[in-house]
DNA sequence: CATGAATGAGCCTTCATTCAT
DNA sequence: CATGAATGAAGGCTCATTCAT
């Protein structure tokens, strides 16, 4: 099959390692132009400034996550088994392309109101089927009946988040991944819980 | 008693209000200076540049939070209610000020990798509070002994931090500090204990 | 046949005006920019920073004087000849240029040190037609055999250099081309001989 | 005896070697406060602007020199001693003050036309002692009498500056003083003599 | 006379974006 | 579709100078 828009992700794959590499501020569109081995205009072709960028790098790869994500899920049983999946295939993401990582857990923060908006909008995909994980367990019982539904989606998302952006910043060190049982016992049995 | 550096809190309050208000990359520094009352060459005279104003505000701000929480802290008995008073006062301290909460949890994160160190040497105070109130936890037997303090550390911190992101780009639309008994019982007791 | 670099020396000639008219501190980029009619940002196509353009426009107008010399001067016979003649341009160039003569005496002097290097790179080019004459008339028995090579350079370039800064200073008011015989028969024969 | 303005030599004598040490355009006022040991605003006590430092400067150690010179130049018999004790006076002033000799021959040229003819105001006495030296030389009869006196002024003293110049930019490597005797001859006899 | 904190005018440079080819 | 030369707006920062003490 002909690759549908090959140069589109030519250049959101640039994007990312130029970004990740030099930081967003530091990454004028011509870097990412040279990476992606096309001339600056024709960034514009398929994007419509700077800022959209990044936003659809952040769509193309987060997006793709979502949706695999949200079809293996339905082949775990319990809330429990599909939370510690999600929590589990989060981190291989990021640990499977340092690139990445580090545009998503840093570079994609320093975008302005506008843009975290749209962000927003991408995240909601992750955050219906944290909701969709919470609401089953809370209907089977795994999860206790007066479980805040936004609440419990905000710490989920809240420690993944920080758990993988202290990874990154410690420059990716040691083994993320290894660490998903402990963080979905964390989140399920809390503090006091004998595991 | 004569304020001590008293240009330098005016710099730091103006830059509060005109960042919140304008978003960090659209608040050129004479804005800041403008609302401060004095020239823009006098900014300089205090800060290094306008990073600076930004890390220093941060440090200000949230390094005084955490020498008080440290000191009222020791009044509480247990850890658990000693959390609970962290995460009741952090979210005091932004639905208390307005600005503060929009700066502290989206402007602050558009800094380059270099700031985002100087603002974790100040969050290095706030996580030693929460480590202290976690060994004190293991240690008194309130919490299980095998938790692990690191990743600990970064969901209760995880969770408070995306829970008032979330409530500012809601335009703090309700009231965070309420929720923080949830929160807490959320974080102690996990998805499954029915209190 | 298509002019090489167009902007290039459109830039150049812009800056001779534009500077020998303002003085080099008083000359913004953008004042060079306008009347090269270009944007401000093209000259940075060419130029590394402003200082480059100084020190462009000297090895561009500089260099092509010292080729053309260089060339011509194997038509003359005598070091003397060649030596006048040597002279002679130099004053005609600046006497046939009312702005490069004032860009040439008085602004390119305001330059700091490493300016100043590359400039003198380019007056190399100078210093070695002047020891070419003076060796060819040690060799021929014209020019004494005791002669000092780089004395005498200096003193010829000093003395050149010199009456051309005065003659700018004084507004270019007489005309400095005719001094040519005066002033060679003065180095050559110094202040005794009579001619 | 009280020294007369103490502060006004301090000032002058940090002014040369800070410049020296930074040049010009990188020397702000406040470091030459600092190097004299007085306030900034002291400074503008004594100066009438950061430029007037300059030809303050200028006019004290130049002015000085020529004082002296004129004094010393009388006890000279003929013209031709006499304008070899200039030369070597001149050159013992640049080597006997390390730092002023950079911001003599480098420093002091970095500055705008308005500076350049308080400056010439000083080389005027300077250009007399010269022309007093050439006239009594013409009507001994040392010099010839044809010696056009401005082009011969200029001669002499391009000679000594370009000389200057270059061992200022060579970093002083060589002894000048030293080569006073040939230079001396070179101007005297020109190219041809046989000394 | 002396201080030094405060002033504020001024400009080089970058770089996202456009558009003629 | 693709190019890349040209554009031009925009602002952080410096530092000579002032003046209240």
């Amino acid at each position: 099959m002909i690759q549908k828009r090959p140069k589109y992700k030519q250049i959101i794959d640039a994007a990312v390692i130029a970004i990740a590499e030099n930081g967003y501020h530091q990454t004028q569109v011509s870097k990412i132009a040279k990476q992606a081995g096309v001339a600056d205009g024709t960034i514009y072709l398929y994007f419509k400034n700077k800022d959209d960028i990044l936003v659809s790098l952040f769509q193309e790869k987060m997006g793709n996550f979502i949706e695999k994500i949200e079809d293996e899920i339905k082949t775990k049983q319990t809330a429990s088994e599909k939370l510690y999946f999600l929590i589990e295939k989060h981190f291989s993401l990021l640990a499977e392309d340092h690139h990445l990582a580090i545009v998503t857990q840093l570079e994609l923060r320093q975008s302005n109101k506008e843009l975290r908006i749209r962000i927003n909008q991408v995240l909601k995909g992750y955050f219906n089927v944290l909701d969709k994980i919470l609401t089953s367990g809370k209907e089977t019982g795994e999860f206790r009946e007066g479980l805040d539904l936004r609440l419990a989606r905000q710490m989920v998302f809240g420690t993944i988040d920080e758990i993988a952006t202290t990874w990154v910043m410690n420059d990716q060190k040691y083994n993320i991944t290894e660490q998903a049982m402990k963080v979905h016992e964390l989140i399920v049995y809390g503090f006091i819980h004998q595991s």
